[in-house]
RNA sequence: GGGCCGGUAGCUCAGUUGGUUAGAGCACACCCUUGAUAAGGGUGGGGUCGAAAGUUCGAGUCUUUCUCGGCCCA
């Protein structure tokens, strides 16, 4: 017999993907042909996006979440690429602070080389060369995610341009007067003399003194008030004398008790919560009392008291303030706040025109702010406060108390919280509130829900303290003239710090004499130089200033902001303070916020859990394009999970996608050719091409939908099911037949290669933002044209595919062919049939179906061997499947009894 | 503890202004195919829509409470 004409499809792509090996290649290619210069030079003239990239710590090997944020960025820039953009994408690092210094500081403790006898400069410069280290680490890591960015010109924020730009800025905000000195309470340690970060203490216990100490009610709106004393409980009597308010909780109840036992306290009448009356009484021993009144603590609104120091020059009004920090776990549930030496007493009172000043000294003595007890060291101040107390006859009940208490990291001495002079930007002397609540409206946020937690935020907020006792940061370019107290505010002097930090680096600041600094106008020796290092969130909110305005390939304001939404309290939140400060408005036209990386079940993931996956392990396993379907199939709005068995569904789909792209070119041979959309003659091709453009103009126009919308999670899922639903199950299963089987020079064949081409273009440039290295391995099989196919934009479909009868006649068809199925399925179940070639069937049209279907080719659709159309029926669309009598070609296995119809078919009646 | 956000099939997601029997793809099961073959096709089973109460003729959708989870703050 001889051999038929059978058009087998023929690929080098190969099935199995292997990307954990196969991607490096690609990433080589990009590095072989400068793909990110090629990018530029491609859209040289082209309207910009720029998604200004929140600079990650240089500290550490990256995680999940880093990496779904850098996957994400690098799919949005890279859509905007390919939508005609020049979309610009420039890493960054941020590299001051804590952390870095605090690892230094780990390796010094390991050589047992002590921090004090290092210079400053000597440690910064070990700090720098540990984030260089770790920015190179993560530079490789970002680059075989795919993302592509131009990582030979990154941006970090110790650069000594960044340098010198964060100096000009803080110059911007001391010139107009709204940075300002004021005190704030800091861990302190007295024997070290020094401020203390979070990860610097340790907690043990220790004794404490307990007191019960009477505060007398000056005027209240509660009548019953007048001439009673609230008690409150502390464990550091010392700080009795910075006391400035009291708080109470006004969802709780209190209670007005009358005192009958002998003592300070005969017949006084005091005031505590309800539900610590039993611990009350049993600590302060009361034995005889009466309940006189019960109140709700909102009651308690305007209540004025005395300090128990009254007498001995505490002539001050303390006021009563609401607190949600008050609670019934310990003490009385009226906390004393001293404002000076409390984070919680400092937010409050601060929030209600209380200022906290400076009560304690370096060395913990009592300042001469503080009537009785100047120059006493408050360690030894207890039993003077108490005596006092009890002189006045405001001490209820003394003990001690063991308890957790914070203590010095290296000393092991107990900490106190300190008022400190700090440097603050103020939210509200120059209206930056209100600026940055204008600038907040006219941002666009993806999701929506982003504004009002941002809002919410400044609203609120204090204003922000900028300043840091720390060395590994921009020094804060402050001089204090020794005589006036006075805050040097020049231009030329911001300008010659900025250009000395230009040519070397901040480090000169802890090294070199003051008029380096001062210039010619002032004398070094009527100037205190600060010392102090301005906090990193100035350092990334200020990044707009150094990269953005900077660099000419790039543009102020960035198109986009895009990081996790815990940046609504940082990065997003810096920056726009930063540049609402200094530029009257946001440094971003939108914010793209996404949530948590967690685990499958949607917990976070943690050591102790067991829970964390690596980037690393998916690269290996996997394939970054896998980790970028998921990243692309994950809806940001909300947190994100993964795992190994959500991994391994999007590698079926991925699989399901490559096979897809693997039948096309194998029908094609390999053979793309680039067409001329809207030269096509629609009217030469068979119904179901037809179709098949209506469906890509129609996915194309809800892609363009989605992309717009950043709504990528429903784009993939778009693309997925065009690839399984229309292509794979539909249109490809039907057209194999004419693939295989027809004669090359058959017209129909030679459509649906047109098609398949269509096709081909169109999912290689949907696909290539999520899967760059995949789009990209079958681009250089295929194209004659560009070097990559991320140089290549969307494309235009012409509105002429759109036919909305077509689809409106084919999902009627569809259903029809629908019952087919189930109607061959029931033979296959009983075992008459096997294939769906094997079935002939006789569908019965109601009179409308039969006019509308009477010439469609059901056999080819329903891919049975023949099909008889009855017409009639009025009860719906019935369908009879029978064995398909006769021989079963050769060629196109379609079983007959009057042979192949096919004009290069050998099978003949 | 407070503020904000979220919980729809095993998984990733749809679900319009409250309105028939809550959908899709994947996964799973069974069958078919062996000319996309570590592929492909067909059919099917999966959901008290986190829980409870309420409003309503009617609630996945609105209200309240609870619960679980996440982020931020304390």
């Amino acid at each position: 017999m001889s051999k038929f004409q059978i058009n087998l499809p023929k690929t080098a792509f190969s099935m199995k993907a292997n990307l954990p090996t196969r991607e490096p290649e690609v990433l080589k290619l990009w590095k072989d042909i400068n793909l990110y210069d090629e990018l530029r030079k491609s859209s040289k003239e082209n309207e910009k996006f720029v998604l200004h990239d929140g600079p990650p710590y240089a500290n550490g090997n990256i995680h999940m979440g880093t990496a779904y944020n850098k996957i994400l960025k690098d799919i949005i820039v890279r859509f905007h690429q390919m939508d005609g953009k020049d979309s610009v994408y420039v890493p960054g690092w941020d590299c001051h602070g804590l952390p870095i210094e605090w690892k230094i500081e780990e390796q010094y403790k390991k050589n047992k080389k002590n921090k004090n006898d290092v210079p400053i400069v000597e440690f910064r410069k070990e700090c720098r060369a540990f984030a260089e280290k770790w920015i190179d680490v993560h530079k490789d890591q970002f680059k075989r995610l795919g993302v592509v960015g131009d990582w030979d010109n990154y941006y970090s924020t110790m650069s000594f341009d960044a340098e010198a730009q964060i100096v000009r800025e803080l110059g911007k905000f001391l010139k107009e007067g709204s940075l300002y000195r004021g005190f704030k309470p800091v861990l302190w340690s007295t024997v070290e003399k020094t401020a203390l970060a979070d990860a610097e203490v340790e907690y043990q216990d220790h004794k404490s003194d307990t007191i019960y100490a009477s505060f007398p009610v000056k005027s209240s709106n509660i009548k019953e008030l007048n001439n009673t004393e609230i008690i409150i409980w502390t464990t550091t009597p010392w700080t009795i004398p910075a006391n400035r308010a009291l708080a109470y909780n006004e969802s709780l109840d209190y209670l007005l008790v009358e005192i009958n036992d002998n003592g300070d306290f005969k017949n006084k009448r005091i005031v505590f919560a309800d539900a610590l009356l039993e611990s009350v009484i049993q600590d302060c021993k009361i034995e005889n009392y009466k309940k006189i009144k019960k109140f709700k603590g909102k009651d308690f609104k305007g209540t004025i008291c005395n300090h128990p120091f009254f007498k001995l020059g505490y002539d001050y009004e303390i006021p009563m303030l609401e607190a949600r920090f008050v609670t019934t776990e310990q003490g009385t549930g009226i906390v004393h706040c001293a404002p000076s030496h409390g984070p919680d007493d400092f937010n409050l009172c601060i929030n209600n025109g209380i200022k906290a000043i400076e009560t304690v000294d370096g060395d913990g003595k009592y300042t001469s702010s503080v009537a009785l007890f100047e120059g006493v060291h408050i360690f030894k101040s207890n039993p003077i406060v108490i005596e006092k107390l009890k002189d006045q006859k405001k001490l209820l009940s003394n003990g001690e108390l063991i308890h957790s208490y914070p203590h010095s990291w290296r000393s092991k001495a107990p900490l106190v919280h300190r008022a400190t002079p700090q440097w603050f930007i103020s939210m509200d002397s120059h209206k930056l509130r209100s600026k940055a609540l204008k600038a907040i409206d006219e941002t666009t946020f993806y999701p929506s829900k982003g504004k009002e937690r941002l809002k919410s935020m400044i609203e609120t907020r204090p204003d922000w303290c900028v300043s840091r006792q720390r060395v590994w940061g921009v020094p804060l370019p402050i001089f204090i003239n020794k005589k006036t107290k006075k805050i040097l505010v020049d231009d030329e002097v911001f300008e010659n710090i900025a250009k000395i930090y230009e040519n070397e680096g901040s480090d000169c600041w802890f090294s070199d004499n003051s008029q380096k600094f001062l210039g010619k106008k002032y004398k070094s020796d009527d100037y205190e130089k600060l010392s102090d290092i301005v906090e990193v969130w100035f350092d990334s909110g200020s990044t707009h200033s150094f990269v953005l305005e900077k660099r000419k390939d790039l543009k102020w304001p960035a198109s986009m902001y895009l990081e996790g939404s815990d940046q609504h309290r940082g990065w997003f939140h810096s920056s726009l303070l930063e540049s609402c400060g200094t530029r009257d408005r946001a440094p971003f036209e939108s914010i793209l916020s996404h949530g948590f990386v967690v685990d499958g079940k949607g917990l976070k993931m943690s050591k102790s859990l067991g829970n964390v996956i690596a980037p690393e392990d998916i690269l290996k396993k996997y394939g970054a394009d896998i980790l970028r379907i998921w990243v692309a199939s994950s809806n940001y709005a909300e947190d994100l999970r993964i795992d190994y068995s959500i991994l391994d569904q999007h590698a079926e789909s991925y699989r399901k996608i490559r096979n897809t792209f693997r039948y096309l070119l194998g029908n094609l041979n390999d053979q793309y050719e680039g067409l001329e959309l809207e030269k096509l003659q629609l009217n030469e091709l068979p119904e179901l091409e037809q179709l098949m453009l209506h469906k890509i103009y129609k996915l194309n126009f809800n892609f363009i939908e989605y992309f717009k919308n950043y709504d990528f999670h429903n784009l993939y899922k778009e693309l997925l099911n065009f690839c399984t639903v229309d292509l794979s199950a539909f249109y490809f299963d039907i057209r194999k037949d004419t693939l295989y089987c027809d004669s090359k020079d058959s017209k129909k064949r030679k459509s649906t290669l047109l098609l398949l081409n269509i096709i081909l273009n169109a999912l290689l440039k949907w696909f290539a933002p999520i899967l760059s290295f995949t789009t990209e391995e079958i681009y250089q099989l295929v194209s004659k044209e560009k070097k990559s196919i991320h140089l290549e934009k969307f494309v235009n479909f012409p509105k002429k595919f759109e036919n909305k009868k077509l689809d409106e006649k084919w999902v009627k068809l569809l259903k029809i062919r629908d019952i087919c199925n189930l109607s061959i399925e029931e033979k296959r179940a009983s075992k008459e049939i096997g294939s769906s070639l094997e079935s002939s069937l006789e569908i019965e049209l109601d009179k409308e179906s039969f006019n509308i279907f009477k010439d469609i080719d059901f056999a080819e659709l329903c891919i049975a061997s023949s099909v008889k159309i009855k017409n009639g029926s009025e009860n719906g669309i019935n369908v009879l499947t029978t064995k398909a009598l006769g021989k079963k070609c050769p060629l196109c296995w379609k079983i007959s009894q009057d042979g192949c119809q096919r004009p290069n078919c050998e099978l003949k009646k």
